[in-house]
DNA sequence: ATCCGGTACC
DNA sequence: GGTACCGGAT
C-alpha cells in the first residue's frame, strides 16, 4: 500500500510568516514603546552604530551617559577615525568588553577609509566591518534606512522563545537557526524602524527575564510559555556540563601511630599540600559509580612496597569530593606493614605522627578521611 | 554566588 | 562548537 510521502519541510521559514505579529509589535511600539532615547530620532548612521555597539551586553541606562559623553567628544565617524586608541577607550573607561571600543575604533578607521565616511546601507556589507555581526548590522540598518533585516539579540531570543513556545537551548546551533528563520520570516513589509524597536523594547520592558509583565503585553493572548505558565522556564537556560568524574585510590599506611604522606606537586589539584600516597593517578571515570575500579590486592601491596613490608590491605568507604570543574570519587585504602622501611628522601614522603594531622597542609576531605580513622 | 550576553577568536 | 570578555541584575 502506497503512503502519502510528507512534503519536504520548506527550508525558508515561510511556514512561520505571520503578518499579524509584526502588526500587533507595530501597534504596540506607537502607542507603548520608548521613543525618547538619545540615539533615536534619528537617520545619522553613525549615531545609530555607536548606540548599536555600546548596547552590545550593556543596558539602556548604563549606556545613556557614556553615549553623550562620547558623541561630544566624537561627534562623527571622521572625528573618532582620526581620534588616537588611548582618547578612545578613556571615553569607554567602565562600559566593560573593551573590544568593542578598539573594534569601534577600527570600524570608524575602515567607514572612513573603504566607504568615504559613509556607513554602508547593505546589512551584509556591515557585517563585514569590525565588531558588527549579523544582528547589529540589521539594527543599523533597519534604523538608519529603514532595511528589510531581522534582528537576534538576547532580547528578541527570549521574546520569540516565549512566545513561540521554543524549547532548546538558543546557544545551540539548531535552535538558534531556527529563531533566525522565525526572525526573517516575521519582517513585516513596511516600517521596519518600529518593528525593530518594538522587539528591543517589548524584551527589555515587558518581556523581562524575571518576573515579565505579561498582563501589559499585547502578545500575551499568543504567548506560548504565557498561557502554559512556562514564562520561568523559557527560554531554556543554558546546560550546565555533566562534571567530568575522576576516580583516585589513595593509600592508608598506619604505623606506630604514624601516617604515611606525600607531598604532592605544586602546580595541579591540592597544589603544594601534603596527601597520601596516590596509586595510579586520578583516572577519568564514566558516569557510574557502580563500576569504580577497584585494585586488586597484590597491587596495593606492590605499591606499598617502597615503604615497608606490607601483609595486607583493606578497602575503605568511598569519598565524594567535589569540585568546580570535576567530582572525584576517592576509594581509600588502608594497608597494614608489618615492618617499615627507611624512606626514600627525594620524593617528598614523610611519616607524620597522627596528633599533627589537624594542623598539617591537608586537602580538606583527606583530613576528614584521616581525622576518622587515626 | 550565579546568570546573562554579541562578537571575535580558537 | 566552545570560550573569553566585563559589569549589572538577581
Amino acid at each position: 500500500m502506497k503512503r502519502v510521502v510528507p512534503a519536504p519541510a520548506a527550508g525558508d521559514g515561510r511556514q512561520f510568516a505571520d503578518p499579524t505579529f509584526s502588526a500587533t509589535v507595530i501597534a504596540w511600539q506607537k502607542q507603548h514603546g520608548r521613543h525618547a532615547l538619545p540615539w533615536q530620532n534619528t537617520r545619522d548612521a553613525y549615531r545609530i552604530w555607536l548606540s548599536e555597539i555600546m548596547l552590545q551586553q550593556t543596558q539602556v541606562s548604563a549606556v545613556i551617559p557614556y553615549y553623550l559623553r562620547f558623541l561630544q567628544r566624537f561627534p562623527d565617524v571622521a572625528s573618532l577615525a582620526a581620534a588616537p586608541v588611548e582618547d578612545v577607550m578613556a571615553h569607554w573607561s567602565g562600559l566593560g568588553y573593551y573590544t568593542r571600543a578598539r573594534n569601534l575604533h577600527r570600524c570608524a578607521q575602515r567607514v572612513v577609509a573603504e566607504h568615504g565616511g559613509n556607513f554602508p546601507a547593505d546589512p551584509a556589507m556591515l557585517a563585514e566591518l569590525p565588531g558588527i555581526g549579523r544582528s547589529t548590522a540589521a539594527a543599523i540598518a533597519a534604523f538608519a534606512c529603514g532595511a528589510r533585516a531581522a534582528i537576534l539579540d538576547g532580547n528578541v531570543k527570549r521574546v520569540f522563545a516565549r512566545v513561540f513556545g521554543i524549547d532548546g537551548y538558543p546557544g545551540e546551533k539548531k535552535v538558534e537557526d531556527a529563531l533566525w528563520l522565525r526572525a526573517e520570516a516575521l519582517l513585516p513589509q513596511a516600517d521596519m524602524t518600529a518593528y525593530t524597536q518594538g522587539l528591543m523594547d517589548l524584551g527589555a520592558t515587558v518581556c523581562a527575564r524575571s518576573r515579565p509583565a505579561c498582563p501589559a503585553c499585547p502578545l500575551a493572548t499568543r504567548c506560548v510559555a504565557f498561557n502554559t505558565l512556562r514564562t520561568a522556564e523559557l527560554p531554556v537556560r543554558k546546560p550546565k556540563k555533566a562534571v567530568p568524574q575522576k576516580h583516585a585510590a589513595l593509600l592508608v599506611i598506619l604505623h606506630e601511630g604514624q601516617v604515611l604522606l606525600q607531598q604532592r606537586p605544586e602546580t595541579g589539584i591540592w597544589g603544594g599540600l601534603l596527601s597520601l600516597p596516590e596509586v595510579g593517578g586520578f583516572t577519568p571515570l564514566e558516569n557510574n559509580a557502580d563500576a569504580l575500579p577497584a585494585l586488586a590486592e597484590h597491587a596495593l601491596l606492590q605499591a606499598a612496597a617502597p615503604y615497608g613490608v606490607a601483609e595486607g590491605s583493606e578497602r575503605l568507604p568511598v569519598i565524594v569530593h567535589v569540585f568546580t570543574h570535576f567530582k572525584l570519587h576517592i576509594t581509600p585504602y588502608r594497608v597494614r606493614l608489618a615492618r617499615r622501611l627507611p624512606m626514600v628522601a627525594q620524593d617528598g614522603h614523610v611519616w607524620l605522627a597522627a596528633s599533627q594531622l589537624a594542623q598539617a597542609p591537608l586537602p580538606a576531605p583527606v583530613k576528614k578521611l584521616l581525622l576518622g580513622i587515626a
